[in-house]
DNA sequence: GTGGTCTAGACCACG
DNA sequence: GTGGTCTAGACCACA
């Protein structure tokens, strides 16, 4: 599932953990474009597009010339998007179509989803 | 979430649910593709590509002249391609990163999920 | 192989098969359209196609009212066509081709072949 | 023979022959669609169906935005499914009865076989 | 009537 | 630049 989302979706993911986990810290730097294409291994272009897509978010901003921060907010923000994704973005309808699909009953969910935070 | 998967793979969805649900059953004929493309209002050839999909999958079958019919083992079919792709093809894996992502709680995703089936 | 060609030409075949074992003497009749169908659980539509065919290549011919029949020199000819097919009409080649693909020697479709034939 | 056989197949016939002779390397890049199609000239569409064909088979894969690959295993892959298709897909013993249709002996086949082999 | 193939051209997301 | 999807329309073989 993930192979198939577009790359600079799944390196903004990484980079929000690490702002929610605490590796990146408000009003801290992000890693430049160049270093975290070198280090994630993709195309130049395509940090940029996933820092054009977290600042327009709010999660970072830029400074010219400097580079680009972590916004003072970014924690509440990245909470905030995720939740309207989730329960407005219509992600939350698709996944439990596919429990159900599958047969899933709510308790085995339940248990799955302990097993994985476990 | 659903919208941006594409025509041909939601329309092979509806089919598959169709079949688990007793509406299509095995051996039977299911819609003929200029049929679907009408009733779905897309254009015949991305109905074609719906049932190319499906009979790779072994879902349904061509019978010469006659149209396309609902394979005999079809809902097994269905349910182990499902499965596979939830339990090893990391869609699993990826729910539970949102759901963790959002801070639900395995309690919360049951009480969800219950809502959603009920 | 056989499940992709036209059934027209399936049961051509194995009309040309029935003469030249001599189960369809010459001047012999052969089924009639409806006979036929019936036992191969085909189409009427597609029988007829299958005797205008053997018609065509002077396998049988019709008397009208009566039938078709076998045609006097009908194992020459079709000995005659499938030789033509096979060495002129690029069947030799292409079979060939799949050999060389699996990398068959000569020898070991020469075992394989009698293997077949015993 | 092979003229009556779709483009896209044929296409993808000689991608594979390519990868075999070594001529397209394991971990290497196909032709993009749009090179393919110009060289062969045909359309778009009828290259990207034999992409997804292959691909389908694993024959080759998509890495995004990059173009399609060799798989690593690619030549293996082949030779099975061609096997497969020979061995137990009918294939072989179609092509053996029209050997004994036409009253060729497994020593004129390995002769015949020889010839076009040299 | 059925599906199968192919073309032409468009628009899009992605890297 | 790459492929992915979709449309529109054509022609064909087959049952």
């Amino acid at each position: 599932m993930q192979e198939n989302r577009p790359i600079y979706l799944q390196i903004a993911d990484r980079i929000c953990n690490d702002i929610v986990a605490g590796n990146l810290p408000a009003e801290g730097r992000v890693p430049s474009v160049r270093e975290l294409a070198a280090e994630s291994q993709v195309n130049v272009n395509t940090v940029v597009r996933t820092y054009e897509h977290l600042e327009r978010d709010g999660v970072i901003f830029n400074r010219r010339g400097l580079g680009y921060f972590v916004a003072s907010d970014a924690v509440e923000r990245i909470s905030e998007i995720r939740r309207k994704l989730f329960f407005e973005g219509g992600e939350m309808d698709f996944i439990f179509s596919r429990f159900k699909a599958i047969g899933l009953t709510p308790a085995a969910v339940s248990e799955l989803y302990s097993k994985y935070l476990g």
